[in-house]
RNA sequence: GCCAGUUUAGCUCAGGGGUAGAGCAACGGUUUUGUAAACCGUCGGUCGUCGGUUCGAAUCCGACAACUGGCUCCA
């Protein structure tokens, strides 16, 4: 059996495998006791791979059953006789030409020999290294193809539940059968089984879909506007405002400058930059510009007058040739009458050299030219929505002619992109349609290349600090030399020296990261910053790729000392990846508890009663904080103050200002803040310079 | 796109072949209040959409859509 994770396709060495904890023992027995049971209950069962994972546990089956929910307490019955029996797990050591034999007589991850082979361990057995001794785990009468390592008995398995089935491909290859694959998790106990499923409510409680419902951050209209397609409510724009104003104080001061393009255009632009047809699948599909009625039906009129006076001329070529020559011509023409064209006869008129009166020959070129572009006329634009801002941004570096001098040249914008992920892709925020990317193109020489990625990830650090980021791994995707010219462009002094200079960067600047190789973009090296947000779950928040490719295939230029044009290198780069994914992250680190300067509402000015001149006095404070772009509000009804504390908390507004009678005669007011409770009447001066202040430096 | 599950009021959810329920929110009124909910009332749903079975469907069946968890790709 195998634990191959599908997005790694070395095998795990048995050094590795032996590596396994305590509890990913128990787990991966589990597994073995889900296929005994399995089989128990379908004999004809034939069974892939069945590895621990992160949370629990999975076998992939191919059965004819549709395994649902429904059939896990009968699942999970012969899971229990299994474990009751305690059978032990025993190693089993056979050669090659044994575990070959066992697997075609249908015997391994089986109760019994089988009519049928056991096709998936076939292929397994066959991919198993020639060096690799080959082991078997039995418990009771399954028999399965495993290198191990287990518990010592069935008995072992503590506590366990079936949890989901999901289709998956036989190594995750679509060309692949697809596969039944059973989900479950087991723990030594069951107090430890308890606490998971305690957790996994937690996190369901904190996830960002259901935390940006309650505090009406965006709403998915899947009717109306479409799915993946989030409106960001006023408070989740606020979010998202204050996320843009540090990204253009950042990249103001790192001398960026700012761009705004058009969120369409036409197909020739994605044509030169290579995502045609690369990227086509991710983009939504174009929209074809229809000619307007009057502009169609006169390019229609001259089509057919050009298609008229071609025919004529060919008529009288017709007539003026004869034998083979007539017949050839004839026959073209017929051909191309056919498909809608013309230019094929001229072609093989000139080809085949046949024998026709030069003026007519040279008159029947000019009206196939005139029939060429009547044709033209009717051809309808292409325009497609922007799936990335890259080739927006090289036509403004394209705009005007560039020296070195301008160079590095940073052209920065939140530019709103559209990709056409599948459906069954949207998650929340973190999969959308239509996301704002934290979006920036540095155009550079090679000299200044290691000093201009070095600035990128120092910007990257600059912003884990601000949010509190301490979990991140930088992954650095390099190219595959044995793919050059075909995963990778091919350029392999460019790669070598690329990557270097990367590799050097992220060493000099001790950056935690993680190489790995052969999963580059096709233009060149990039970095994926991946973190974990305090549920566990990663986010590939930001992206910061080398790109040596695009600026050639756009023809972008610029002239160099020695007076030659040269093609710049090209860093995309977006700390803040996207407001879509980054807030939904911001989301669930913060569990919607946003720091002053984030909160959608930052102030909550509350009354403890309603009479006229404690509103005034209140009203004046919640008018001076919005004059200094506060976002305050007030609550200045009749309710009960625990009641508006409690409604205010609820909405995890971060600065309540409690105000009663003692406070207004005092100028002062009673700080609340979201979380730490009541921290006691204050002087309103003071209290409003400490918000201020708090906001300005971004204070976590 | 594929596999499975889900879809009931603005939100969180209960119910279930005889015609729809709670809490919160909203709205109206009473209450004049000191740090996590004062009280009363009102409004609100073709039970995702379309079709079928049935005397009768929100309930059973089918198709579709959306959502959720996975597979694949990726910010």
């Amino acid at each position: 059996m195998e634990a191959d994770k599908n997005k790694q396709p070395e095998r795990k060495s048995l050094d590795d495998r032996a590596k396994m904890t305590e509890l990913e023992r128990v787990r991966h027995s589990c597994a073995h006791v889900l296929a005994t049971a399995i089989l128990r209950i379908w004999p004809d069962a034939q069974f892939a791979a069945g590895p621990p994972v992160e949370n629990g546990f999975y076998y992939d089956v191919e059965l004819s059953h549709r395994i649902s929910p429904e059939d896990f307490p009968k699942i999970e019955e012969e899971m229990k006789k299994e474990i009751k029996a305690n059978h032990p797990f025993e190693k089993i050591m056979v050669n090659r030409e044994q575990a070959w034999e066992d697997a075609t007589k249908g015997r391994l991850a089986a109760l019994a020999e089988r009519k049928v082979p056991s096709k998936f361990k076939l292929d397994i057995v066959q991919n198993i290294p020639k060096d690799e001794p080959i082991s078997y785990y039995k418990n009771g009468d399954f028999i399965d193809l495993c290198a191990g390592p287990h518990v010592m008995r069935t008995g072992n398995i503590g506590a366990f539940k079936l949890t989901h089935v999901a289709s998956a491909y036989y190594k995750g290859d679509e060309r692949n059968p697809q596969l039944q694959r059973i989900y479950g998790t087991a723990f030594k106990n069951k107090t430890q089984l308890d606490e998971y499923f305690k957790m996994l409510e937690e996190t369901k409680r904190r996830d960002h879909r259901r935390i940006g419902v309650e505090l009406g951050l965006f709403v998915l209209d899947p009717e109306y506007v479409g799915p993946g397609l989030p409106l960001w409510l006023p408070k989740g724009a606020a979010i998202a405002e204050e996320l843009e104003k540090l990204a253009k104080e950042t990249e103001f001061a790192a001398g960026y400058v700012r761009v705004k393009t058009p969120h369409i255009a036409k197909e020739k632009m994605y044509q030169t930059s290579g995502h045609l047809p690369y990227y086509q699948e991710s983009m939504f599909p174009p929209m074809e510009l229809s000619l307007d009625p009057a502009s169609k039906a006169e390019a229609e009129r001259n089509l057919n007058k050009a298609e008229q006076e071609f025919d004529e001329v060919m008529g009288r070529m017709k007539r003026a040739v004869s034998g083979e020559t007539l017949t050839k011509i004839t026959q073209v023409l017929h051909l191309n009458v056919r498909q809608g064209s013309k230019p094929h006869v001229l072609k093989t008129v000139q080809e085949t050299k046949l024998d026709v009166p030069p003026e007519l020959y040279a008159e029947a070129l000019a009206k196939q030219r005139t029939f060429d572009e009547a044709k033209r006329g009717l051809e309808v634009e292409k325009y497609y929505l922007k799936a990335m801002n890259c080739p927006h941004h090289h036509r403004i570096f394209a705009a005007q002619p560039r020296s070195y001098r301008d160079l590095p040249l940073r052209l920065a914008e939140y530019g709103c992109c559209y990709r056409y992920e599948q459906s069954g892709e949207l998650i929340g925020l973190l999969r959308v349609r239509s996301l704002n990317m934290n979006d920036a193109h540095i155009y550079c020489t090679p000299d200044q290349f290691a000093a201009e990625f070095n600035a990128v990830n120092e910007m990257y650090l600059k912003y884990f600090k601000i949010f509190g980021i301490e979990k991140y791994v930088m992954r650095f995707s390099t190219h595959d030399p044995a793919k050059l010219g075909q995963k990778f462009v091919n350029e392999p002094e460019l790669w070598k020296q690329t990557e270097d200079m990367v590799r050097q960067v992220l060493v000099d600047s001790k950056i935690n990261y993680l190489e790995v190789p052969n999963e580059a973009a096709f233009y060149g090296p990039k970095i994926d910053v991946q973190v974990w947000s305090v549920i566990g779950r990663e986010f590939t928040l930001a992206t910061n790729q080398v790109d040596f490719s695009q600026p050639r295939n756009c023809g972008l230029t610029y002239r160099d000392r020695d007076n030659t044009d040269k093609t710049p290198l090209c860093i995309h780069r977006a700390p803040l990846g996207t407001h879509e994914r980054f807030i939904g992250f911001l989301i669930e680190h913060y569990a919607g508890n946003f720091p002053l300067w984030l909160a959608p509402e930052q102030v909550r000015v509350l009354t403890i009663g309603d009479e006229e001149p404690l509103v005034d006095y209140a009203k004046a404070i919640v008018q001076e904080l919005r004059a200094h772009m506060v976002r305050a509000e007030g609550d200045f009804g009749t309710d009960k103050i625990n009641g508006k504390i409690q409604r205010a908390e609820e909405a995890k507004v971060h600065t309540m200002l409690v105000i009663g009678p003692r406070d207004m005669q005092a100028a002062n007011v009673s700080v609340r803040v979201h979380g730490k409770g009541n921290l006691g009447a204050k002087a309103k001066a003071e209290v409003i310079a400490d918000i201020l202040h708090a906001i300005k430096e971004r204070r976590a």
